[in-house]
DNA sequence: CCTACCGATCGGTAGG
DNA sequence: CCTACCGATCGGTAGG
């Protein structure tokens, strides 16, 4: 019988790895430390590690929480529209207004992930690469949509698309992080027409 | 009378600051401890702090000279090349060829910089601000020159130009970073053609 | 979720 | 460029 339910577990554990995100974003996850996590949420340095086990998996839960609320975010209200070019625009104005409502208060959390993680194999770099996996694919499939629907040029290249859109979104949250100039969202956002300029 | 002369510490800096920068394009600016940078380049601990004073001196002195070997790889082969549109293209081939030689092995520096010290006043963050200003100015310039020359159409914003470019340079990194595809370069370049296409 | 503890490492200092 | 040291903090363990 243990002391506090699971379902009680599972509260504190969401709790704790939601103030995680926040100090991630801002720090990194590699600046993330389970002392420094456990002083914000005023609880003990051994608490914080026995939600989670080791500072990896307390990393990797913190890691998919931000992906999940980025999701959430940025994917579900768009989700249920036509899919194809109105889809796409849809969904990148809900990106860019997402980083310009400093939802994260470090800018991009994926971004932040992978040039942390990019050269240093392990659990991290394999989530991070597996996210954006899934991302890239959601796109280029709505892009493969609009060319068959003749939305998009018939010669547009659907991985080439959608590694444009993510290098534009990356660079605006970035730039905005960096200036606190809004003016970077409305370059971004007209590059982002552009690319998806429709065909004809 | 200093048991070392002047120049031999500055030799010594400059091996160190070199072990540095590669230390940290893996690691992150944030990753670089006075410690393991000193069993790097066998040294003891005090004798790399003394080097430098502090550990944030240590980390702009990382950064400057990383982004000195930037220039000197990307820009300086171009610089003397006639301003405007060719030299854009030539800088950009450049600049992903530095990116897929792997330079840094740990990626784009300046990405990995910015995403770590965006949210976080301080003198790194400020290097960092000043750097990216000089950088877009440089390239902006070129813009405005070949618009001015007539070879980019007459309502090309050499900002958001600029913001495009970089965009996917850096994205270009990052993935190869995780993929190890380059076929993200390939990508990038024809993305980067197509924001400088010709006018007309 | 707590107290009490471990060895290792952190940035930095004193002094030669 | 070295030895010898400082207090603070790191991830993690034992046990309740």
């Amino acid at each position: 019988m243990p002391r506090r339910s699971a379902a009680a577990v599972a509260r504190t554990r969401a709790h704790v790895t939601g103030a995680a995100v926040a100090r991630a974003s801002v720090d990194g996850l590699d600046g993330l430390t389970i002392g420094g996590l456990a002083g914000a949420v005023e609880m003990r340095k051994s608490s914080v590690f026995s939600l989670f086990g080791s500072r990896e998996e307390l990393q990797l839960a913190t890691f998919e929480a931000a992906i999940a609320q980025f999701v959430e975010e940025v994917w579900e209200p768009v989700a249920d529209r036509e899919p194809g070019r109105e889809r796409l625009l849809a969904l990148c104005e809900r990106w860019l207004d997402y980083h310009e409502r400093e939802v994260m208060p470090g800018g991009c959390f994926l971004t932040t992930a992978t040039v942390e993680f990019d050269a240093r194999p392990g659990p991290l770099r394999d989530a991070v690469a597996a996210t954006w996996g899934r991302w890239l694919r959601l796109i280029e499939r709505d892009v493969a949509t609009a060319v068959e629907r003749g939305e998009l040029p018939a010669d547009t290249d659907p991985a080439q698309t959608a590694f444009h859109l993510n290098g534009l979104a990356s660079m605006a949250s970035c730039q905005f992080q960096l200036t606190r100039d809004p003016a970077v969202f409305a370059r971004a956002g007209s590059a982002m027409r552009s690319v998806l300029a429709p065909a004809g």
